[in-house]
RNA sequence: GGAGGGGUGGCCGAGUGGUUGAAGGCGGUGGAUUCGAAAUCCACUGUAGGUUCACGCCUACCGCGGGUUCGAAUCCCGCCUCCUCCGCCA
């Protein structure tokens, strides 16, 4: 959500960010409804709060007559107070619509942009910053081919169990999968600062508008049937979504941050839309497994958080030996609720191509607006008034991802694939998968 | 799944339908006292919205949502959640 502040005092910068992101026309043109929905509102409630206050010296006065006894003035009274009572119903349902029309619109508005965010409309116009490493030149095979060889992935068996963009991962596929988790949260927990959580992978309809897939990307989420305690619920895209909402509504302490999260959960998408996109292998699944980070911080702090996120994303790619390229996303292509965001794609030899393997975005105070999370400044030891935090997350890496990028970066002549050095220790020692005999 | 008991300010804990935004205590901040500290004393100490140049004033909030009433933390209904016991279960 944005700053109503900004909303109201300069509509026009708000429409200029989002033509930024191509926004169409109705978007853009729900900034003048929001400022004059504001002013409605405004109205309305300083007319009910004048006939509130006025209702609540009589009733004080109606009391006071009761306990001397006087009845009949207090019946006298009784009546002025209920004359004002339908006026206040009318202006509590008008204020009612308003505020829903209001909500559902600012909650559709996306963030602004950053400076550095550049013009574009979709993935061809995001802007290369660096490159670590030198990517192997041969083609290889796809890393389908190249598991299915060394017998560590089953496509065929696992469209039995629920149909297509499901994997099977066997003997070293899964140790391998499940030893990349390990090393991830192992270098971030220990090396990195980060607090390791478990948590629900099942969201409520709310969580998901906190963080902002919800309301405009249901469709691209797994949705529960009937209700989970009471209110709709969804499987989690991303762990960002439980992680970032875990201090929703709460005012954080200044001491506290920057707070900094690392989680592993499986992820859960619908892929819709992305028919006939990377439909072979690991790349675009509906279950996939991540580690995520997750940063809570001032918002003064947030860039410099941003390129520190960004850095643990990069130092696992690093120690894999994995080349890759870091992008600045453009206007088109950023998400709806970044601020600003930078993917980092992997070298996959098989494509001759660089493909997301994570994506760390700064949502500025985005999300911590939509969620109700605040902070408490330290001004020289004295309590300052709460205000919305920053929050930011990557992914530190997404897993099957990163397995294809080993299989397909590693894979020797002889179909073998050498494990990268730093992974061995959570591989039990193991320096190479030989395709089975 | 069955039975029962709770959800009040940062924390603990009162609260008969009518100056209760909420006693009291703890904690915190400022001040007095002190060479300094402890102890003691005094004051302040929630969030949001509206309004004002500002001091301030007004409104709402006692798990959430509805209802009864001139007036609800207090009465009624629904939901969420926590705890205890029984059953079941990885």
């Amino acid at each position: 959500m944005l700053d109503p502040r900004i909303l109201a005092d300069d509509p026009d910068l708000v429409k200029a960010h989002l033509m930024r992101r191509n926004a169409d026309d109705s978007l853009i043109s729900s900034v003048d409804r929001l400022v004059e929905l504001r002013d409605n509102r405004n109205a309305l409630i300083a007319e009910g709060d004048e006939l509130r206050a006025a209702r609540n010296t009589l009733s004080k006065q109606i009391g006071a007559l009761m306990r001397e006894g006087k009845r009949d003035e207090a019946e006298g009274i009784k009546a002025e107070v209920a004359a004002g009572k339908d006026r206040i119903a009318a202006i509590d349902e008008e204020l009612a619509q308003i505020e829903a029309e209001r909500h559902a619109l600012s909650m559709a508005l996306p963030n602004l942009l950053h400076d550095d965010v550049p013009p574009g409309n979709g993935d061809e116009d995001n802007l290369e910053v660096r490159r670590w490493g030198t990517p192997r030149e041969d083609a290889t095979e796809s890393h389908v081919e190249i598991a299915e060889k060394l017998g560590i992935l089953d496509v065929e068996r696992s469209t039995k169990l629920a149909g297509a963009r499901f994997a099977v991962l066997k003997g070293h596929g899964a140790r391998l999968e499940r030893a990349l988790i390990n090393f991830f949260l192992d270098v971030h927990t220990t090396e990195h600062g980060y607090e390791e959580l478990m948590v629900p992978y099942i969201a409520h309809r709310s969580i998901l508008e906190g963080t902002g897939q919800l309301p405009k990307f249901e469709a691209d989420l797994f949705k529960l049937q009937g209700e989970l305690n009471g209110q709709d619920a969804f499987l989690i895209p991303t762990a960002e979504v439980p992680v970032t909402n875990l201090h929703r509504e709460e005012i954080l302490a200044g001491e506290e941050l920057p707070k900094k999260y690392c989680a592993f959960t499986p992820c859960f998408r619908s892929e819709a839309g992305s028919a006939g996109k990377d439909v072979r292998g690991l790349i675009r699944q509906h279950q996939f497994h991540k580690v995520e980070l997750v940063w809570f911080v001032e918002p003064e702090k947030a860039e410099e958080a941003h390129e520190q996120l960004t850095g643990h994303a990069e130092t696992i790619l690093q120690r894999l030996g994995l080349p890759y390229r870091v992008m600045t996303l453009c206007g088109g292509d950023i998400s709806f609720s970044a601020h600003k965001c930078y993917d980092l794609e992997v070298w996959l030899p098989s494509q001759g191509a660089f493909r997301e393997i994570s994506s760390c975005s700064n949502f500025d105070t985005f999300q911590a607006r939509r969620m109700g999370l605040r902070y408490r400044p330290e001004t020289d030891g004295k309590k300052a008034k709460p205000r919305a935090a920053a929050t930011l997350n990557g992914s530190g890496l997404a897993v099957g991802r990163t397995l294809v990028a080993i299989l397909e970066n590693y894979v020797q002549d002889d179909g073998s694939v050498v494990i990268p050095e730093a992974l061995r220790p959570w591989m039990g020692g193991i320096e190479r998968i030989t395709p089975k005999a």
